[in-house]
DNA sequence: TTCTCACCCATTTTT
DNA sequence: TGGGTGAGAA
């Protein structure tokens, strides 16, 4: 049985209770975690191995602190250990402690490390968890003061766009020209920013929907209560609410929470910092950790300037930084901090190593002519380490947009070598998946109209739109949840014939599982609903490529749940928790997002796509400006950190992106970084591929066209990058000095006019290449040729490669 | 009701 | 280039 949130009779106990009987504990175990509080006198060998600034971090327990962690420098290690000194030194029990992470893996991986540190399993921490779990568990408490019931249903982000998309079209709006979609992600920054429909501002609220926008949102507000629901942004608005409409409320967990700790502070964004300052209030015990320059998420939100103004929100705070860097070798350092340095908004830190490997790589630079060479490098490389007994679960492959990812998936498969993308889509956000949850969640909330409309017709029951908008004209009329509805217009005559008998079909079958639900166990009664609808004979019957996966899954969906007591504490988990278990066992190369790296070690990093456009995104320069051009900067810090032993950046000329191909320059990211630990590799020959050389070539002659560019750019990192290239320092800065605009071109069109072939080589032409041997060209794409060699077959090269015979 | 075709649009993502 | 969506026909 894991740890799951829903709360359970003990957890109501009064804050003010004894603190024994608030966790349910008996009084201390010998050896137990209160044990040792209450005795621990001698130094405790926790604190061993610290370097000063972590030991002074996790010894300063009162009063306000911010510790300012650099990449690398044993963040969690001291979140961790500071817990384990506060539970040791009798501080406080573990049920009086608040920690708050972002994701559950963080949360997780916490709970694990204090279990190693404390000794045992950590069951008496039930205030570790993300920022979203412990909104529930509080707001499932006191559903009733923000006008909700406790077994409120989370929906997911489908489930609010689909909402919000009815809400649109009953005020009669266009709903292709102002899509749910956005209205989503509008409502969603207003409750990040802890607004709710009175407190958006006049020109906001009518930015969106014909000037509709407040409506809009508080119709969405007010229909999630009639829904009994929540969204994730609910979760923390409304406690913030709850909180703020009653003070004896707050004033409970005032008392309760002793300390509060915070992970990746950078992170926070408004109500989520306004929640901490609300609950730290109490105690002023707040730590938070975190790392200025690794905030990545200020497009959803996340406040850097949390941070930043840390002490001004917290008067008398103490400032901590770790600046000791225990993962990565002195050049990898370097070459981030260097980087990183060409950022303005940050508190400044300097990281520092006593790694001082004189074997150490240098960070490694590289160049390919396409994407598509790219991956066919990093392939080899990768096989090439791995023959040398390097492990694969030891590398990652780091991109910018997950589109990327693509091009080596497809070169893996045909390489053989085994690989995991990591943070696809999550388990619970399938179809299938989703399709299942939505049928257990109408049993178990027969209000969940979301579910309802969800499955009503899945499998086809030929109950399509006409008859669910007699439902929902019915339940409009009468302000009952469709399932009551529906009750009511199977006696009616409204519905035809086949839809009505369906209908009861499905209602008797709702009623008969909500019956069993008393006396079946729930994996049973979940097998039976599956089965019964006619759901599990769907896939069974659909011939698909994905329909055999889409059946495992949902056993696996079956197996999970296993794991709960019951159905309700499994929708509650699923929605919030559930995340698609890797299995770290096999031995894979790692293909992730940056994003997704934060928090991540490896020994080799891969890096590439560090174009302009890609690296720094476009979007991101556009709509952001200079803030824009240091979040990226940041990711790539985050991306160059995540390397322990080599970390290899490459950038290509060429890249598809949507069908067309599209030229580029390498990222100013480049120029940025420290050439005295840098290494540019050369490609030459390697694989009769196309090298710097071939780079050069295509930048100068693509400068030879320099008028059909516009040149405006004039950043200070240009001009470094051009005053290198007349120093001859790099291989990368542009001849010309004049900053090309990225265009979208054919491919044809690039190659021939821009880049320029040499004309020698024409279809038909008999050519020699020094790896390949004779070959006739078979076509001329621009300089790269596609050659049908008599004995290696066809290949594609650079005409730089082949002589004319 | 369901299937098909044309059209539109393309970062990053946790909960 | 490819996936997701919405309007129209079978």
């Amino acid at each position: 049985m894991s740890n799951h949130p829903i709360p359970r009779a003990d957890d109501r106990a009064t804050a003010d209770a004894a603190p024994f009987e608030d966790h349910g504990a008996a009084p201390p175990r010998a050896g137990g975690i209160a044990a040792r509080a209450m005795g621990a006198a001698r130094p405790a060998s926790y604190l061993d191995n610290l370097n000063p600034e972590q030991r002074d971090a996790i010894l300063t327990i009162d009063g306000p602190l911010l510790v300012l962690a650099g990449a690398g420098t044993g963040k969690t290690r001291v979140l961790t250990t500071r817990i384990a000194h506060i539970l040791a030194t009798g501080r406080a029990f573990p049920s009086q402690i608040l920690a708050v992470t972002f994701t559950n893996r963080a949360a997780r991986e916490m709970k694990e490390r204090i279990g190693h540190l404390v000794g045992g399993a950590v069951e008496g921490m039930p205030w570790l968890g993300t920022f979203h779990s412990i909104g529930v568990k509080i707001l499932r408490r006191h559903a009733e003061l923000v006008g909700l019931r406790s077994d409120f249903s989370i929906l997911d982000t489908d489930d609010q766009i689909r909402l919000m998309k009815q809400l649109i079209q009953a005020e009669g709006i266009d709903e292709k020209r102002w899509p749910a979609r956005q209205f989503a992600g509008l409502v969603d920054s207003w409750k990040n920013r802890g607004l709710g429909p009175k407190d958006i501002g006049e020109g906001e609220a009518r930015s969106f929907g014909n000037g509709l926008g407040r409506k809009l949102y508080a119709d969405y507000q007010d229909r999630l209560k009639v829904l009994n629901a929540t969204d994730f942004g609910d979760l923390l608005m409304e406690t913030l609410r709850l909180f703020c409409e009653n003070p004896d409320v707050l004033a409970d967990y005032h008392r309760r929470f002793r300390f509060v700790l915070v992970d990746e502070y950078q992170d926070t964004n408004v109500v989520q910092y306004l929640w901490l300052r609300l609950l730290a209030q109490g105690s002023k015990n707040i730590c938070c950790v975190g790392d200025d320059d690794q905030s990545i998420y200020g497009w959803r939100g996340a406040e850097v300037d949390n941070i930043l103004r840390f002490e001004k929100d917290f008067p008398g705070a103490k400032v901590i930084r770790l600046e000791r860097n225990y993962r990565s070798t002195a050049h990898i350092l370097a070459s981030a901090s260097h980087l990183i340095a060409h950022n303005e908004a940050r508190l400044g830190k300097t990281l520092f190593t006593e790694n001082e490997d004189p074997e150490a790589e240098k960070v490694c630079v590289a160049a390919a002519w396409d994407s598509e060479e790219e991956a066919r490098s990093i392939g080899d490389e990768i096989e090439r380490l791995q023959r040398g007994g390097h492990s694969l679960n030891q590398i990652a492959i780091l991109v910018r947009a997950s589109f990327q990812m693509r091009e080596f998936e497809d070169r893996f498969v045909t390489l053989g070598v085994p690989y995991r993308v990591v943070g696809g889509p999550r388990f619970y956000e399938r179809l299938e998946i989703r399709d299942a949850l939505a049928y257990f969640r109408i049993v178990a909330q027969p209000a969940d109209d979301l579910a309802f409309e969800r499955i009503v017709n899945t499998p086809r029951r030929g109950l399509g739109d006409a008859s669910i908008q007699i439902l929902h004209a019915y339940g409009r009329a009468n302000r009952v949840p469709l399932t009551a509805a529906a009750g009511h217009l199977v006696e009616t005559e409204e519905l035809k014939g086949k839809a009505r008998t369906a209908l009861r079909d499905l209602m008797q079958s709702f009623a008969r599982w909500r019956e069993q639900l008393e006396h079946l166990p729930h994996t049973e009664l979940a097998e039976i609903i599956l089965e019964e609808s006619g759901y599990t004979e769907m896939w069974q019957k659909d011939r698909s490529a994905e329909a055999p996966g889409r059946l495992e899954n949902l056993k696996e969906l079956i197996r999970s749940m296993q794991d709960f007591e019951s159905l309700a504490g499994f929708l509650e988990h699923i929605s919030l928790v559930m995340d698609r278990d890797q299995d770290a066992s096999a031995d894979a190369v790692s293909i992730m997002t940056l994003h997704s790296a934060k928090g991540l070690e490896f020994d080799t990093v891969f890096l590439p796509g560090w174009e302009e456009g890609l690296f720094p995104h476009q979007r991101a320069l556009d709509e952001n400006g200079r803030a824009g051009l240091e979040e990226e900067r940041r990711l790539a810090y985050v991306g160059i950190t995540r390397a322990k032993h080599r970390a290899k950046i490459w950038f290509a000329s060429n890249r598809r992106i949507h069908g067309s191909w599209q030229s580029s320059i390498p990222s100013r990211f480049l120029d940025e970084l420290p050439d005295a630990h840098v290494e540019v590799v050369e490609q030459q020959n390697r694989y009769g591929g196309y090298g710097l050389d071939t780079v050069g070539a295509y930048g100068a002659s693509r400068f030879d066209n320099r008028g059909s560019f516009n040149s405006t750019y004039e950043t200070p990192g240009w001009q470094r990058a051009r005053a290198n290239k007349a120093a001859g320092t790099t291989g990368f800065a542009t001849p010309g000095g004049e900053r090309p605009r990225i265009r979208q071109i054919e491919g044809e069109l690039i190659a021939r006019s821009v880049v320029g072939g040499d004309p020698r080589f024409t279809v038909g032409a008999r050519v020699f290449h020094q790896k390949f041997g004779n070959g006739t060209v078979s076509s001329v794409d621009g300089n790269k040729l596609t050659v049908d060699f008599d004995r290696a077959g066809q290949k594609r090269v650079v005409d730089s490669f082949v002589t004319a015979l």
